[in-house]
DNA sequence: ACGCAAAGATGCGGATTCCGCAAGATTGAG
DNA sequence: CTCAATCTTGCGGAATCCGCATCTTTGCGT
């Protein structure tokens, strides 16, 4: 890779981590795509060249997270199909290595800026269509790995939008937990009650 | 109902009505406020005093029919938990009687413009984000009949939100195909699938 | 090492959107 | 019949998003 392309990705990192941030920090409607590229070290303009909105720049990270899963997914298509999309989501998600390359200092603080920030109806619809976008290159894989064909075939897009809503659904219970519970566990419990079929309790 | 509550109605739908058919008719970027405001027979500034922009006015009426599926999912407790969500959704989204109140001159050309709306990332995201809310209430509903609780436990959610996936993934599915597959039995192939647990074909 | 073509960054201006505020009109209850 | 609540509307401002022109930086061939 280039300089140049690694600028752009440098570029494009920054853009999206200060949006994060700052979001969390203020709140949405306290953060002007202004004051976005200034904490990233550009000018208003160049911002609208990498993301079309705020929110686009705010689910950057969560939108790359998801769109890795899909890279896992291809890499051993001997292992079982539930056994690779549940090691796929819980290295991507669990351990959250994103979050090591930006300590947080008040922990506590950023859950509480964070719920904030996804109780936007606005985030939520940003977030919900990353994982969309994500679901297509899921679907994908799974169809190479099974044998059928997305644009003819319901499974693979079923099973891609299963595993995205499985996923939603354990980091919202672990943002609404208190005490928190890890995602971890979370996301390994929602795929097996997924595998098994979701039989009534 | 009074009056008062009647014309509010009625205006909310007129101007959901017309933002989504002007949306179909000439794409989203071709659709001003002042538009559907004038097509609905009100004020641009009456327009934001039901929505808050265009998105949310053009996925009312999905957000209505997923609402009524949490309504659905109340009536009979006693029926097995995965025949009455299948019931529910095939009752919502199957015949589309929606549809019949607004009878369409020419099919073909409408579902191109559906299929061009939906292409749209904005309304995707807009899209799910209606799903999103209506999942809280389905979880709500699943909730009462299966006794757990959608603070505490993961299942209710787990549920709805795969309920939702399955629903939008027929649903996209049915727009996909050429010539047309009948939304319902993907529907109910997809919930079936669902509660399976998607074994690998 | 040099210079040129491609790509990115920036500033400017316009169109649009969204919301707060205040005034006028309509409805429903007493 | 009267009045308070509610809805509609126009105005104005803040912010967003995008096209266009210009300037700077990068990568590559010589």
């Amino acid at each position: 890779m280039g300089l140049r392309e690694r600028k752009k990705a440098e570029t494009r990192a920054a853009l999206s981590w200060a949006a994060l941030r700052l979001t969390v920090e203020r709140g949405l409607d306290n953060v002007r795509v202004e004051d976005i590229a200034e904490a990233a070290g550009v000018s208003p303009r160049t911002f609208n060249n990498y993301f079309s909105g705020k929110g686009e720049a705010i689910v950057a990270r969560h939108l790359d997270r998801c769109l890795r899963v899909a890279d896992v997914l291809r890499e051993d298509p001997e292992e079982p199909l539930w056994d690779a999309i549940t090691r796929a989501v819980l290295t991507q998600f669990a351990p959250d290595a994103a979050a090591t390359a930006h300590p947080v200092a008040d922990t506590a603080q950023w859950v509480t800026g964070v719920r904030m920030m996804l109780a936007e109806p606005a985030l939520r619809g940003e977030m919900l269509r990353a994982g969309a976008v994500a679901e297509a290159e899921i679907a994908a894989a799974v169809g190479d790995r099974t044998g059928t064909a997305p644009e003819r075939d319901l499974y693979p897009h079923l099973v891609a939008s299963a595993v995205m809503a499985a996923t939603n659904t354990a980091m919202a219970h672990h943002l609404r937990s208190d005490p928190p519970v890890p995602l971890g566990p979370l996301l390994a419990d929602a795929l097996a009650q997924l595998t098994a079929g979701l039989p009534a309790p």
